[in-house]
RNA sequence: GGUCCCAUCGUCUAGCGGUUAGGACGCUGGCCUCUCACGCCGGUAACCCGGGUUCGAAUCCCGGUGGGAUCACCA
């Protein structure tokens, strides 16, 4: 069985490529009907913090990523890394080694003075040293022969072991280093598919020669490549909005960050547009591309476009509520509420919008935007007055009705559609952009749409 | 500088030896129309360069150039 894992540092929230890297290996899990892990990796506890994990945990869940175990905290499994580490030390694979750091960072540079390799000598490499107050636990990288990693992205990677250091996996304080952290969690968790940044390939040779000294299988890699930001370098806060919250709160939906992030650096032939389901049944390591990817906000806004158009209205109530909250709008997930998305999902690329074009539909009285209450001038008098009278009539206010009424108007007025539907919608919803007018009054109640058009007739009458 | 990765329209990509090099976003002309949208029809725009291999290369090989990642007692 196919077991994946996404494994966060908490050192800030949950941005855009990691969130990239969580959904492939939560989308390869699902997709194999396989499991997927989530272990929190605090071991910096300098940089680590409770409210990047709430952070994160929070983004994932709005996401719809959820985990099959954990959250694990690597920091709560030290003693398992520490008893491996001894494994190491008992089998002659690592060593312990009393140079200073001042020593080997000189060794660095005098190697990248002389050919550009900046690598620790292996001074005790073979001293035998025991532990001593100040010394670190080095791995013994073989000297010959090469390691390769075998991706299933980017094909086989060969590195020369003597290109790689003996690399630190205990710091003098006894702690126990990234990479063997990393390897032992993935070891004992049962991992056997990393999916990660391709950012890490640097470090992998380092982990398969981990792997191999405990005597464990070597999982399989793949590495995708990285998001950029417009001007090609690594994504990063300068390059934008790029924390998962931040698009709940523009009003993203969930599924259309999910789509986008995953359509970025991963094809299924044109499709652009994919449901969460889709996603699952046809997400395939195979598929994804080789070079890294310019995160590009405008395709991400037509796309939220698209899944909102898609969405059943009445499943943008719920998400859509914080938003009209936000504008002092009392509304309800209710009948009326889905009537009035229904009227706005095909002119709305955002909640953000879709709560502002919705405000009108509730309260009273109408906020007239200054520019748009020039519409309501003495031209728009006799049709409105001819309007009101044939709408008292009207029992319902179907579109059929409404039209034979319009139409009636039109006729005795001689005025085309355009010049008395304007005066109404300004009349109807303060401004000149809106959805229909049929559309419109439809949804409004009855006496919202009376009350609304003789407010404005009588503004004419008072000019 | 060392090591590693990458290279099709501005961007995301399809292509896996023979295509008028396709789609999407963006930009743009038009249609539809009660405003704004949606939708529909059309346009703009790409195989980094140079050598090979081959009857034939965007596709395979080599070199160059360009871009990216990485070189910690961070993760």
């Amino acid at each position: 069985m196919i077991i994946t894992r996404f494994p966060p540092s908490p050192t800030g929230y949950l941005h855009v490529g990691g969130a990239r890297t969580a959904l492939f290996n939560w989308l390869y899990a699902r997709h194999m009907k396989g499991r997927f892990i989530l272990r929190i990796e605090d071991t910096d506890t300098e940089r680590s913090t409770q409210a990047s994990v709430d952070a994160i945990l929070e983004a994932l869940e709005w996401l719809g990523i959820d985990w099959d175990e954990g959250p694990y905290f690597q920091s709560q499994r030290v003693d398992i890394h520490k008893t491996h580490i001894q494994t190491l030390l008992d089998t002659g694979h690592a060593y312990y080694c009393d140079c200073s750091q001042q020593a080997v960072e000189e060794m660095r540079k005098a190697g990248m003075a002389a050919d550009g390799k900046a690598k620790y000598d292996g001074t005790c490499r073979e001293k035998g040293l025991s532990r001593t107050p100040g010394s670190v636990v080095r791995f013994k990288v073989p000297q010959f022969g090469t390691t390769v990693v075998e991706d299933v992205v980017k094909r086989n990677i060969v590195f020369q072991n003597s290109d790689i250091e003996d690399f630190v996996v205990q710091r003098s304080d006894g702690t126990p280093i990234y990479n063997l952290a990393v390897v032992v969690d993935d070891i004992t968790m049962g991992i056997n598919t990393i999916i990660r940044g391709d950012d890490h390939v640097s470090n992998t040779p380092k982990q398969i020669l981990l792997y191999k000294a405990l005597g464990a299988a070597v999982p399989t890699f793949a590495h995708v490549p990285m998001v950029l930001g417009n001007d090609r370098t690594r994504l990063s806060k300068r390059h934008g909005a790029m924390s998962v919250t931040a698009y709940r709160e523009m009003g993203y939906l969930p599924d259309a960050l999910i789509n986008y992030l995953v359509r970025l650096g991963w094809s299924h032939g044109d499709q652009e547009f994919f449901t969460r389901d889709e996603l699952i049944e046809k997400f395939s390591l195979e598929n994804i591309g080789r070079s890294a990817g310019v995160f590009d906000p405008e395709k991400l806004l037509a796309l939220n476009a698209d899944h909102i158009q898609a969405a059943p209205p009445e499943k943008l109530a719920e998400p859509l509520l914080p938003f009209l909250k936000e504008k002092a709008v009392a509304a309800e997930n209710d009948g009326f509420l889905s009537k009035v998305i229904h009227t706005l999902n095909k002119r709305s690329k955002t909640l953000v919008e879709m709560a502002a074009g919705a405000a009108f539909y509730f309260g009273e009285k109408v906020v007239f935007d200054e520019k748009a209450a020039k519409n309501l001038n003495q031209a728009a008098l006799e049709p409105l007055r001819q309007l009101i009278a044939r709408l008292e009539e009207l029992e319902t206010f179907s579109e059929a009705d409404l039209e034979t009424a319009f139409k009636a108007v039109m006729e005795s007025t001689g005025l085309k559609l355009g010049k008395i539907a304007q005066p109404v919608r300004v009349a109807l919803t303060g401004g000149t952009v809106s959805p229909g007018i049929f559309e419109i009054m439809a949804v409004l109640p009855k006496g919202i749409i009376m009350s609304r058009l003789r407010e404005a007739l009588r503004r004419i009458e008072g000019q």
